[in-house]
DNA sequence: TTAATAGTATACAGATCTGTATACTTTATA
DNA sequence: TATAAAGTATACAGATCTGTATACTATTAA
């Protein structure tokens, strides 16, 4: 099984690197040391390649996170400001591209294929761990919490990956304390009026 | 020109809805209805035909943004929330496939990429609008505000995009008002120290 | 009306891509 | 050492993809 793993850890870095589709079956043997058929005995199709990789990274990932967290407090609201910490350093690596579940939701668009919906319950997971987190910093609202933090991680990755910002964790930093010093002193938000929808006049067309 | 136009609306759909890579030009002629000679005969290649789609998502968006949010409002305060409740409008729609600048990103990674290039121009030029408008608004820092809503933003479309969160916009729209708000009560604002960062000891493996 | 321009239809070259067939060799295990 | 499992090398089928060649037909404008 140690083949299997070549390819899988190749295979994440060429897909991460250069995309689902742009990277062919013989790029990803060619750097991993092995022979075509080694690949079609352990994986069925390219297709089912893509999802053992996509299952690793969210493993990778979210171990990498929980232990980084970890490993810098056990305070638990200590803890939410260290994600974005966390994410600062992932985001000024020099071969930054990107989350690979959400490259993968945009070459897999359809929500219903595998791809898709493996990055889906990434992300799931994802909140659930923050939330977690607010339950325990004893935070009003975990469930919301968790989804602003997890938005505002979100929106790191994408300020990094397309306009090269390697410090946009920075930004989010101050946010998340904002938000997080508010669901500890608030117990409930207050909810605004939107500015009224525009209806049927400008849809926007695509 | 008639038929260049065919081209770009349908390339344009085809590439947003399937990906750039995925979407062959045989498809993109067949929906567009018309001959595979016209398609080279407005765009050397196939890459040059992705830049131009690009190029007129760019204009298309930008348009469609300000002239949502100039019909909301023309206080410029307000014209900042309301660009949550235009955002709000486009991510609730059926055929959502995110920004079809941060798939192109996922698609064509190396930051020297043509389409790269052209999709970090369209972020920069997006907040520099934010910016503007935050400087009417008298923000305190109007190009951090900017990087903050603009972050925001793309959080809310990635959750949308990829968790099929339609409603994402929406806890954007209250941290919104809690950053403008915040922006225009104070100055300046304050720097708290990071977590301190673990060296080399976990690094994110890919 | 004539001449230039824009578009069409078809076929095809050449590359690349996924996946398979087959016969062989190495490695591990009993 | 005998046997099963894992891996290799090569060739190839068949599909698909980008881009071109060529000869034809509308359309437009002088």
């Amino acid at each position: 099984m140690r083949k299997r793993d070549q390819l899988l850890d190749k295979a994440l870095e060429l897909f991460h690197a250069e995309g689902f589709h742009a990277t062919g079956i013989d790029r990803i043997i060619a750097a991993a040391g092995v022979a075509k058929m080694t690949l079609y005995k352990h994986f069925r199709s390219k297709d089912e390649l893509i999802l053992a990789v996509l299952r690793r990274y969210d493993e990778k990932f979210r171990n990498y996170l929980m232990q980084q967290v970890e490993l810098r407090t056990h305070e638990p609201s200590q803890q939410l400001i260290a994600l974005f910490d966390v994410l600062d350093d992932w985001l000024d690596q020099d071969g930054f591209y990107g989350c690979l579940m959400i490259n993968a939701c945009a070459e897999f668009s359809n929500k219903q294929m595998p791809a898709h919906v493996v990055a889906s319950e990434h992300k799931r997971l994802l909140l659930l761990y923050i939330q977690e987190i607010a339950e325990a910093a004893k935070a009003s609202d975990p469930p919301v919490l968790a989804q602003q933090l997890g938005l505002l991680m979100d929106g790191a990755i994408v300020a990094a990956q397309v306009c090269g910002q390697r410090r946009a964790a920075r930004i989010t930093h101050e946010i998340a304390q904002l938000l997080i010093h508010q669901s500890r002193s608030h117990p409930s938000e207050q909810v605004l009026e939107p500015t009224q929808s525009s209806g049927s006049d400008m849809p926007w067309p695509d």
